[in-house]
DNA sequence: TTGACGAAACCGTCTAATTGGTATGTTATG
DNA sequence: CATAACATACCAATTAGACGGTTTCGTCAA
């Protein structure tokens, strides 16, 4: 009847769609705004074909989330190639990562907010603990200083910050304390 | 008809009371599972009852909030009382009395998960941002170190593990980490 | 090369339950 | 008795998701 019966047929981007159309819902509206219908909506897919690739709601977060923690792994991989220093390596990488989310587009934006609101939902906060768990083992040799702890800690402090828009200060300010974030991860 | 008529009329207990619940639910159960019907069915006070103090969920929401900061800033302001050193007092005051989460009652680990929860909801964010915006005004004489900003962010980041249950360490790890972030506010 | 065919990708509709909220009570309290 | 503090009964809208249909795609035989 329609056309979009005859849309090409591209799994894989109209997945990537759907997450994407989710995490500005979350990250613009709220975990309560994203609901199956908004999501379909505001992604132009039907809710049949929604819940083809994700087949009911939890499944779609999920899905979200782990997508995100691939993004910040990539991230987090990219700063670390670009530094020669083993020690405290991993702590100035997510540091690193966590930084440039300031300067990317509002897109990724999205993703970066989406974090926290499904850290709010309980049922996903098993998979945050196990990625930090995991990242915690792998790099006991080289970042697990109590200053590498301090930093860690910080980053994240500084990405809530970032997220919420609390915590506003000039770019000097945010200089130094950049700064002495790298020279504790140093020591 | 029922019983429930003839209850006693005690408005601010059951005010108090529902606010309770709210933060149990959004607590446990995320914010998706904050409803009213929900929070008036786990309270046993009607909807009615619910709409009558709080006209609608927004303002159940906002009221959680401003509850919930309230009880912070007490925590601060205590922990301030004891300590003799002005330098980095508020920033301390903050990590102490994030600190002292962990040995309260999970009532009130309920509140404090209830905050992280409600800043997922960019419409509850401006009340945060104003609160922090505020004390970092108050007590631009202390606490404007780098190193006073550093440990601020790290006990926000600090507060998210023990809320999310990630970055599990053992006691003296943990020990070592505090007397570092105390010392740091104390450069 | 073709074409048949099963599976995957999508669409549109329907529904039972739940949602936030209103309207109208009833009871207690000052 | 006036008003605040509740309760009960509703309502329109939205919700998650089940279902059956239609279209495209990969693949493998001929």
């Amino acid at each position: 009847m329609s056309t979009a019966h005859h849309r090409k047929k591209q799994p894989l981007l109209v997945r990537q769609q759907l997450l994407e159309v989710a995490a500005r819902l979350a990250s613009e509206k709220g975990m309560m705004a994203v609901t199956l219908d908004a999501v379909s909506g505001a992604s132009g897919i039907s809710k049949g074909g929604l819940l083809h690739h994700f087949p009911n709601k939890n499944t779609l977060l999920e899905a979200l989330f782990d997508s995100l923690i691939e993004r910040l792994d990539r991230a987090i991989e990219e700063a670390m190639r670009a530094d020669p220093l083993p020690h405290g390596r991993f702590t100035r990488g997510y540091l690193r990562a966590c930084l440039a989310l300031r300067d990317q587009p509002q897109e990724t934006k999205d993703w970066a907010q989406v974090t926290m609101v499904l850290l709010s939902e309980p049922q996903l906060r098993q998979r945050w603990r196990d990625w930090v768990r995991e990242r915690s083992e792998e790099y006991v040799g080289t970042d697990s200083s109590v200053d590498a702890a301090v930093v860690l800690l910080a980053t994240d402090g500084l990405w809530l910050a970032d997220l919420l828009g609390s915590h506003e200060m000039d770019e000097s300010a945010r200089e130094k304390l950049v700064d002495r974030l790298i020279e504790l991860t140093q020591l």
